[in-house]
DNA sequence: AATGATCGATAACTAACTTAGCTATGTCAA
DNA sequence: TTGACATAGCTAAGTTAGTTATCGATCATT
């Protein structure tokens, strides 16, 4: 293999432009270790996902039936269709849909709420408490390890990189939309 | 409101047992901060693809296309299907759909190997290469937006926690499907 | 030359959403 | 009070992002 100097390399016929201006994310005018770095939070959010699916498939529950669950059982009892749907971005239909799924399954009873009879409240049921205590050793084990790397006094720094960029998301949303012509 | 003691509240009638025993995500043998953490990551997760998937319709493409085309731009020319699928974690037969519509567009080449002709090396066009320099401000705007909050020597942290995590996934899910009964 | 493995393509299906439009209820001004 | 409009949730229908199962063609091995 002819390999020569660094900037001119074999394989890649063309070069990708830079994908930042900030000078605190660049290394030596490159960008390199940021995209690198993008690239895995890009791959970790996938990966992430995939463990969240095999837990949810392990107690019968589909990606989304899992995750209103969890973020009902975190949200406490004064949910409505709309809060679920607003919470976790997506369409009051498909909470309707999933939501039905979970009345079924018997982990969730949807009552009409008496002052305002056109709101359903969302609460679960003693099933799905009982479900999530079934499965809190499996998301220890699974935290356990997916966090094994985080040393004491990480957990603050990972809190405070990841409230930071969640903060930024809307405008960065933003950003991507009204930019494209 | 009757405002009782902190953990004695009057909406949730249950409590959700810990979700990790690690005493280096604990405070105060509470995984609330940890809890949190978790859901920010998720969150995040989910609202790093909404914005990805905004530059990619703005570019006329779907998410994994979009995702394709970035990748193969990463990846060099030495790519055939089987390896994008791989490196993308998805189906060889969703590769093969989508970039067949990569090729309709005129961003991609399918290009039968010579000397193992059972092989297709996919190459960017020189009209890919033009569409990603065409949306490399977009992308410099975006990044610049959603990483605004890193400051200087963030970048490495962010690095070293995200490659951490990364490193850990294929374990964690493991332990997801395998643990489960 | 036959056998078996590998690579990519095709077909058919499923899951995870969406938008459009409906119904029932609540609100507010004339 | 009574329209008129807004709001909450439901239904139906379609789309997109994937999957598994199967197959034909090529390669590797005996």
């Amino acid at each position: 293999m002819n390999q020569l100097a660094d900037d001119k390399q074999a394989a890649p016929a063309r070069a990708a432009p830079l994908t930042t201006s900030r000078a605190a994310l660049l290394v030596d005018g490159s960008d390199r270790p940021f995209r690198d770095t993008v690239r895995d939070l890009v791959d970790f959010s996938a990966r992430l996902q995939q463990i969240r699916e095999g837990i949810a498939r392990g107690m019968g529950l589909t990606p989304p039936q899992y995750n209103m669950l969890m973020t009902l059982s975190q949200l406490g009892d004064d949910v409505t269709v709309g809060d679920l749907a607003e919470r976790l971005r997506v369409s009051v239909p498909f909470v309707v849909t999933e939501t039905r799924r979970l009345v079924v399954l018997g982990l969730l009873e949807k009552r009409p709420d008496a002052v305002d009879r056109r709101r359903v409240m969302l609460v679960l049921t003693d099933k799905a408490w009982a479900a999530l205590d079934d499965i809190a050793p499996l998301q220890v084990s699974v935290n356990d390890t997916l966090f094994g790397t985080l040393a004491a006094g990480d957990l603050e720094t990972l809190t405070r990189l990841t409230r930071g960029l969640l903060s930024s998301c809307d405008a960065a949303l933003a950003t991507a939309l009204d930019k494209r012509d």
